[in-house]
DNA sequence: GGCTGTTTTTGATCTGCGTCAATGTCAGCT
DNA sequence: AGCTGACATTGACGCAGATCAAAAACAGCC
């Protein structure tokens, strides 16, 4: 459990006891790291892959509510029960803490709780942007949207390749983020593809044309 | 400043430093409390009166985030500066902290601080059912969800009057928050009476099928 | 009451994106 | 290499909701 960032607001031996109530989890891809509505007893930090965070309708419909990339927490609500679902995009490293053991350790220490109200408000704010995106974009802004989001969150994780933006996530799971079909992604991605805005290459994409982008995004 | 919610963490010497350190602002109709971007200098308290939050774009589109209504809290979230406005639907009266005495004060209550946080973590849930009304709902199923949702807010406040469901917002607060138009808003709520679901009345609408808002709800 | 500005409703028309359907592409397997 | 199943792309068409435009309702205010 190397570089736990919410760990700033830890000293050396709080580190270590939080480091023994750890445990790595791996999950093949499309397996389910935990269920909408099941109890929520573990904490999970990211620590390689892409998993997708998705709530569903009886009926089918799903709204991908964002993806989870390398050092990104999940469940540090702290609430009784999991409110989305998460599941494997690619082979996923989880580092794992059981809820109650957390929780204890998180009353002892009022910095660590601290941090975690900074992130979910960090989270509140992304959401707000996304009502945004959802509620009053187009298609093309959404997909241009998204690109520059995926290209500055990987541009902060060590050993990321600069230029290429990695879309591991397939179509579908991009238009269920963005509020559209798969076929409308399919379709302005190759738009921008043909109008040399960029380039799709293996496992992702490129920009040609920064500044077209740039004047599209939220 | 009666009944502040979040106290319930607090002892009753504490509730009074905290009294101590709190004014009550009153605002007009269209007043606003903050604006998107300022410096975020105080922390709110609804005491009377709804606000909508805001989110705007350059060209003038907008994303109502959501409602505020009595009890509700403003910038908790601690961050220097606001990433939306609010402004008030009706005469508002808040009661407002001093940002750097209330974070000091939190700092010395970690009870405090953890309410903070579960009310931070209800707002992010808040904000994912928004996203899949945003992403995934049909205009008709937006609204119900929307006057359903309503319904629930006013009948936790005390002095509403059961089976009314005050809507003090316009019709265009109401298209920006469920992203459509306000004709369409126009449109739908009107069909509904027609079809004898509700009842419009002044200052808001009546249920007469509750079945069939509890069918098409998110 | 009548005047004025604002908000809401209603109607006619348009269009961006969804739907339906077919074809193409690629990875893994034998 | 050829087969198979999953995923992506492309095309034709349709429709939910947007846009444009006008009328109606309403709230202040003198």
């Amino acid at each position: 459990m190397r570089h736990l960032s919410i760990c700033q607001a830890l000293d050396a031996e709080e580190l270590t006891q939080l480091e023994d109530i750890a445990s790595d989890s791996v999950f093949d891809e499309r397996a389910v790291l935990f269920h909408e509505e099941d109890e929520a007893s573990s904490v999970f930090n990211l620590t390689a892959g892409v998993a997708r965070l998705i709530r569903s309708l009886p009926d089918g419909r799903r709204q991908v509510t964002g993806f989870a990339l390398p050092g990104d927490f999940l469940g540090l609500s702290l609430e009784k029960t999991w409110r989305y679902s998460a599941e494997a995009v690619t082979p996923v490293v989880a580092c794992r803490f059981r809820r109650s053991v957390f929780e204890a350790f998180a009353d002892k220490n009022p910095q660590l709780i601290k941090k975690m109200h900074e992130f979910a408000s960090h989270d509140l704010n992304m959401a707000q942007d996304h009502m945004v995106l959802l509620g009053r974009l187009t298609a093309e802004e959404k997909l241009a949207s998204f690109l520059v989001e995926m290209k500055k969150r990987w541009s902060r994780i060590a050993g990321h390749e600069p230029g290429l933006i990695r879309l591991p996530m397939g179509r579908q799971d991009i238009a269920d983020y963005l509020g559209l079909t798969i076929e409308t992604v399919s379709r302005v991605i190759n738009q921008m593809q043909r109008d040399r805005k960029l380039v799709i290459v293996p496992d992702g994409i490129r920009f040609v044309d920064q500044n077209y982008f740039d004047a599209l995004a939220l």
